[in-house]
DNA sequence: CTTGACACTCGCCAATGGCGATTGCTAGTT
DNA sequence: AACTAGCAATCGCCATTGGCGAGTGTCAAG
C-alpha cells in the first residue's frame, strides 16, 4: 500500500488515462476486446506490449476495463466509459453541414410541437445511428390564448383551446343538458374575456373558486356556464400523458451485443410500452445539459447493455421535455453527445412561442 | 401419362388432401420438418410410413412440399400452404370470451376512429400473437355536420370541421387580411345552412362553383367567405393521407424463420416506412371477405417468408379499410382467419355512425 | 395397392486437436 | 526504478472427425 507510485486508488496516472481512452477507442471502432499489442500501435506512446500489460493489469485491477476471458483483450466497463465521459472525451461536434440540416428540418415545422418532436427524434436517429427518442413537450406553460364552444348532436360539447397562440386543443364533452348556440356562445365570451392569457392550471382552480361563488347567488346562467367551463377543463386530453417519439429503433439491431434476439425484443417492448424508458428520461428533465446514463447506471435491466444520453429543451425558458438517444454502451460518446446537445438547443429554439 | 390413379396434374387424391392438411397442421404447430413416420401415427389413416413416403414423393413432384435436406421429412411449400388454405381449412373460430372481449374494447372506444384503429390492431394482434396492422379509415364518406371558425393571432383561422356527427377536424388557414369574429360567425352560418350533411368532396365542388357564380355579382362579402371555406377544405389535412397502425410487431421476434437479424430488420423498417405494407393491403381494399397472401404472393422480397391475412372493414356499408395481420408463413390460418375476420365486422359496426 | 425390410443420405452433436491471440510472470536491460 | 524481451500457459475459434438417429427411396413379397 506504500507504493511510490502513490495509487491514490480511483486515479489512473496520465499514462494510464491515455491507455483507457484509446482502448476505448478502439473498441467502440472495432467491437472487439482490444489488446495489448494493438494498444501499444494505436496508443501513439513508444511503449511495448508488455509494460502496456502491466498497466492494463492496474486498470482491470481498478475495475475500468474487464477481460470477457483469459486469451483475449480487454473492454470496457462501465466505471471505465464513465471515467472515460467524465475526464477523457474530445467532443466532435457535428460538420456545418449537419447543423444546417437539423436547422432546415426543424424550422419548417416550426409551430407544430407534434411534428417537431417526430423530426427531431428522426433526426437525431439518423445522425447517430441510434434510436432516437424525444417525450413531447409538456404543456405546463400553457396560456390560455381562446376558447370557443361547437355544439354537437346529443348533448355533447366540442371545446376548442388555442394556447400559446398558436397550439389547438380538441376536448369533447357529455353534458347533462342541451345548451343552445347563443348560450356557448355567452359563455365562450365570457371565458375569453375573464381568463385570456392566463395558465391553464391557473385557468382551472378559478373556475372551481367562481363556481362556489356564484353557486351561492343563484345565479343559473353563470352557473351553468362555469360548469361547461369546468367540465371542458378538468376532461384531461389523452394525449396530455407524457408520452414520447421514438425513432429509428431498427437501428438497433445489427449491434453485435445486442443480437441476441431474447434481449432485443425485450427492449423493443420497453419501447412499446414506454413506460420505463419515460420514467428514466423523466430523471433528465431536472438536470442541466446533456446527462448520460451508461449500462446498469440506467437502473433498469433491459437497458443493462445500452447507454441512454438524454438533454432536456426548453420552450421559452422553461424545461418541457428531452430529446435523447439509446443505443448500446458502445457507442460513440464524443459524437453522440454533441449532437443530442444541438438537437436539443434547436428543438427549444424551434419551439418558442413568438407572437 | 395412362396412370389409373389419373393424376389429373394438381388435384391431389383425397388422401393425399389428408396428409398434406396433416403436414401442415403438425409443421405449423411444432416448426419442424414432418417426416413419414409422424404422419402415419397423426393422420389417422392406418397407413404405414412407407406409403406415406410414396405419397409424399407424388406431393413433392407437384410442389405442395419439399425437403430441406435428404433425410429431414417434408415442409410445405407456398403453393402447399395455398391448397390448405383454400381447400383443407377447418376454422377454428375464436370462443365466446374471446368475442365479448373484442366487443368490448371496441364498443367503448367508438366514435373515436383513430382509437378504434388502434384498439383493433392491438386486438387482432393479441389474439394471433401476430403483428397487427390495421390501415386508418379514408375520409370518403364524410359528411359534413358542422363547421366553425375561430380567429387565431396573426391572419390565421382556425377552422372545425365535424364530419358524421362525432368526429372533429381541425385545419389551420393563413389567410392574407385579418377576418373580424363577426365575419367568421356570418361565414359559419351561411356555410352550416348551404351545406350541412352533405359530402366534403361535394362541398369542395359546389364551393368552387359558387365562387365563379359569385365573383361575377361583384359581391365581396360573399366572396370573402367562401374563399375562407374553399381555403379551409383545400388543405387537405396531412393525416388524410393513408396511414396504418402496427401493433404487437415484437411477436414476430421468435419466430425460428425470423430469426435472421437482417432479415428481421428489414420486416421492421418495412414496417416504418408504411409503403410498401400499404400498398399490398390496398390490394384487399377492392377485395371482398378475408384475403391471404402467402410467401412470395405478396410480391414483396420482405415479405418472403411471411404471409398477410387481410379483409376490408366498412363504414355504413362502405369500405374504408384494411384490418390485418402479418406473421410467419408458418401461421394457424384456421384460427388467424376467423380472427381477422371478425374484427373486420366488429370495427365497422363500431365505426358506423348513428346519429 | 400396401407393407416390411434394407441400404443410403444427411444433419446434428460432441469430441478432438491445431492455430492464433493474449496474458502473467520473470529475468534481464537501460 | 522503469521498461522490455521472452516464455509458458490459457482459452476461444474453427475445421475435422465419427457416431447417432431420423428420414428417404426402392424393391420384392403379401
Amino acid at each position: 500500500m506504500t507504493d511510490t507510485t502513490a495509487a491514490v486508488d480511483e486515479a489512473p496516472s496520465d499514462r494510464a488515462q491515455l491507455l483507457l481512452r484509446t482502448l476505448i477507442e478502439c473498441y467502440v471502432r472495432d467491437g472487439q476486446p482490444v489488446g495489448s499489442r494493438t494498444l501499444s500501435r494505436e496508443s501513439g506512446l513508444s511503449l511495448s506490449s508488455a509494460t502496456i500489460r502491466n498497466v492494463m493489469a492496474d486498470l482491470e485491477e481498478h475495475g475500468f476495463v474487464s477481460s470477457p476471458h483469459t486469451s483475449a483483450g480487454r473492454v470496457p466497463t462501465d466505471k471505465g466509459y464513465r471515467y472515460f465521459v467524465n475526464a477523457l472525451l474530445r467532443y466532435q461536434p457535428p460538420g456545418q453541414a449537419e447543423i444546417a440540416e437539423l436547422q432546415r428540418h426543424l424550422e419548417q415545422r416550426a409551430g407544430d410541437p407534434r411534428a417537431l418532436v417526430t423530426a427531431a427524434s428522426q433526426l437525431v436517429s439518423s445522425l447517430t445511428h441510434l434510436a432516437g427518442v424525444v417525450t413531447v413537450p409538456r404543456e405546463a406553460h400553457a396560456a390560455l390564448s381562446q376558447i370557443e364552444f361547437v355544439g354537437l348532436s346529443g348533448n355533447r360539447v366540442l371545446a376548442i383551446l388555442v394556447v400559446n397562440g398558436r397550439e389547438v386543443q380538441n376536448r369533447v364533452v357529455q353534458l347533462d343538458r342541451h345548451y343552445p348556440a347563443d348560450e356557448l356562445r355567452r359563455a365562450a365570451a365570457y371565458l375569453n374575456e375573464q381568463f385570456r392569457g392566463r395558465e391553464l392550471a391557473d385557468v382551472r382552480a378559478s373556475l372551481v373558486a367562481q363556481l362556489q361563488e356564484t353557486r351561492e347567488q343563484m345565479n343559473r346562467l353563470m352557473v351553468d356556464a362555469i360548469t361547461l367551463a369546468q367540465r371542458a377543463f378538468e376532461s384531461q386530453p389523452d394525449e396530455q400523458a407524457a408520452d414520447m417519439v421514438v425513432a429509428g429503433e431498427t437501428n438497433l439491431m445489427g449491434f453485435a451485443e445486442l443480437s441476441n434476439v431474447d434481449r432485443l425484443r425485450r427492449l423493443f417492448e420497453a419501447f412499446g410500452e414506454k413506460r420505463d424508458i419515460l420514467h428514466l428520461l423523466d430523471q433528465s428533465l431536472h438536470g442541466e445539459g446533456v446527462q448520460i446514463f451508461i449500462g446498469h447506471e440506467s437502473g433498469f435491466t433491459i437497458l443493462d447493455d445500452c447507454s441512454v444520453v438524454a438533454a432536456p429543451y426548453t420552450q421559452d425558458d422553461r424545461v418541457v421535455g428531452v430529446v435523447g438517444v439509446i443505443g448500446p454502451t458502445r457507442m460513440a460518446y464524443e459524437r453522440v453527445i454533441p449532437v443530442v446537445d444541438i438537437a436539443a438547443r434547436m428543438l427549444g429554439s424551434a419551439l418558442k412561442s413568438r407572437d
